[in-house]
DNA sequence: TGGCGATGTATCGGCCCGATACATCGGAGG
DNA sequence: CCTCCGATGTATCGGGCCGATACATCGCCA
């Protein structure tokens, strides 16, 4: 998972860890929480240790830091972008809060229309059957949960519905060759194309 | 994190692994994906070392089991319901992806209601936080972002201002001293009480 | 000059997951 | 009647990711 979106942004430039945690937090903050340390050094020395990135400790020529212990600065290889597109084109059997659908969003605009409509139409049919899950929920066992855990799957329910409402519009969008923007999951009507 | 949905489950009534697993499902499914046995034996097997809660192997008097390797029983001991409080009363700080919050608003009715509005209260600031944090990205990052990361922020911001409101409502209806139900998320204008 | 927040790299214990294995039971179909 | 199959049921293993923690440097403000 990590693996996909630490390749997608050394494809684009070299960075080194904190730069790109930084990067990592705002491209997919919005379905995840910041990436961790933790998790980051751990998987880019995996992926060093597979030779899908390289390392270029940088003591020479860094203009904010004087000499030693220079930051390292990280490189992606041809292995590495052959890698990318690998597990880009790769939707896996992702559950409903299973980040990896954002990582594969996140990464569109790197991605043929095909693939994209693959993952998005697999993404609904999960959310769908998950619906289907809480709606059976609701109408068998209802009346032995209490108003608070009702509460919580109505809750749910709702943002089901939305979500499959969003990725209908974006594959309707797909399908007519358009980009995304100001489709709006809100019922506001077609503006004029933002971006160029 | 398990601890608390499984004591809180064992609270109601002793139960087996597989039917644990079930009930879960069912309580927990609304912002969680089924809970995995690779987590439950294991957290079991913890629970029971810290003597929250014992096993009671039941090769006897088991109607639909013959004989010879009969399900085990578990369930909850005096610790285990102090803990059950202790885990209940504490609001860590979760972050916005963390279920912590969904475990802990799936067993409210077993709180008192200073924790509940504590436990809202907090998981509101820190959705707004990441509202927040959202906003700022989309504001300052913008012109570097391709469409469909935007688009991926947009949705996210959205869910935020849609949690936050029914956070308000929730918190709303908790201060003046109601129970949850059709207070509805999406407009719909207050229907005749459902529950008794 | 002294502290403080941002930058920067890194590890460790631990939770949780997906895959996998194995065993029993009741019923449907050949 | 017998066999296969899906539901029930218990359990482990490798691995990903997280939170906490440690440590060092840099620039800035008091």
């Amino acid at each position: 998972m990590l693996d996909l979106a630490i390749l997608g942004l050394l494809h684009e430039s070299a960075m080194h860890g904190y730069e790109l945690r930084k990067q990592l937090t705002a491209k997919l903050g919005a379905f995840r929480a910041a990436i961790s340390y933790g998790s980051l050094y751990p998987t880019l020395r995996r992926l060093q240790s597979g030779g899908l990135i390289t390392e270029e400790s940088s003591t020479t020529a860094v203009p904010p830091l004087t000499s030693r212990r220079g930051r390292v600065v990280y490189k992606i290889t041809a292995e590495g972008k052959e890698r990318f597109q690998e597990l880009l084109a790769h939707a896996g059997p992702e559950t409903f809060d299973d980040p990896g659908f954002g990582v594969h969003f996140a990464f569109f605009s790197r991605t043929d229309q095909a693939t994209r409509l693959r993952i998005l139409e697999g993404r609904r049919r999960r959310i769908e059957e998950r619906r289907e899950g809480l709606r059976n929920t609701l109408a068998r066992a209802a009346e032995r949960l209490d108003a608070y855990t009702l509460e919580l799957q109505r809750h749910g329910l709702d943002a089901c519905d939305r979500e499959v409402r969003w990725l209908d519009e974006l594959i309707a969008t797909e399908r007519s060759g358009g980009q995304p923007g100001r489709g709006t999951t809100t019922s506001t009507p077609l503006d004029p194309p933002e971006r160029p």
